[in-house]
DNA sequence: ATACAATTGTTGTTATGACAAATATAGATA
DNA sequence: TATCTATATTTGTCATAACAACAATTGTAT
């Protein structure tokens, strides 16, 4: 069954990515959230754009940030414009851990894809793109 | 990147699929074993056997197992020739519940890769099977 | 103003995940 | 036999996921 397929693969790299950044103290989600707050470029992002962006469920969110808060890597501040809403900045502190992940992160990729050819990569691309 | 696409795409199958699921009162990893199970014929598989053909390796496997005993889909007995395994049996209930899923999970299945055609199937399948 | 609906986040609960340590049995060796 | 090592499963602990209920704030209609 191609889903199951899908599925395993899937696992496979959550596993391998995890275990990855373990080194770094993060877990693959909390890498998410910092790769899209630094995607923002000093714009400040709240949660539902960062749920729109992440894999998981936004009742989760709140408790991934803290934790990012903790480790200094996250500023939250309320937005005064609607007091509903927060505003999240990644930190200096966050945008060197990620530089110092970026620096090896390409070759686990390569790794972690090592196996098949540049074109099949490509066709890969394509065609999950579709799937989204 | 590729791992993350691998990545997203997989967790779109899983959460679809738990929903799906969800209807029959069973979790991925539980229709999982339940399906592993099926697949041994009669045979007895013991807990490693099943460790192995899980798409979640974990050492959770006991608990999982424990749920669909309690659920009775499944029954565990010592194996006679060596008491540190265990003997696990899918049930006749746990059979028809199979059934009942297999009747509508091809029309899931559809559903989640409908989006691509059928040489597209064939080559994701083929370039899947090089990343497991 | 006041009431009501919609938006945005937080918190609680239960189940599952990763990881490590503990238990039980079997087989080998002195 | 005593005991050491390997194997098979279970249990404990903590972090995260799924789901649901709640609270605060804002926007809008009367």
């Amino acid at each position: 069954m191609l889903a199951v397929s899908l599925l395993r693969v899937g696992n496979k790299m959550h596993e391998e990515l995890n275990l990855f950044l373990k080194d770094f103290g993060l877990s693959l989600p909390q890498f998410n959230v910092l790769r899209i707050l630094r995607g923002q470029k000093g714009m400040p992002a709240n949660l539902s754009t960062i749920n729109q962006h992440m894999i998981h469920k936004m009742s989760n969110t709140t408790r991934l940030i803290d934790k990012l808060i903790e480790k200094e890597y996250v500023k939250r501040t309320i937005c005064s414009n609607n007091r509903r809403k927060i505003e999240l900045f990644i930190t200096p502190n966050g945008l060197s851990l990620l530089n110092e992940i970026d620096k090896v992160l390409a070759h686990k990729e390569a790794q972690l894809v090592g196996k098949i050819t540049s074109d099949e990569k490509e066709t890969l691309t394509t065609i999950l793109s579709k799937l989204i």
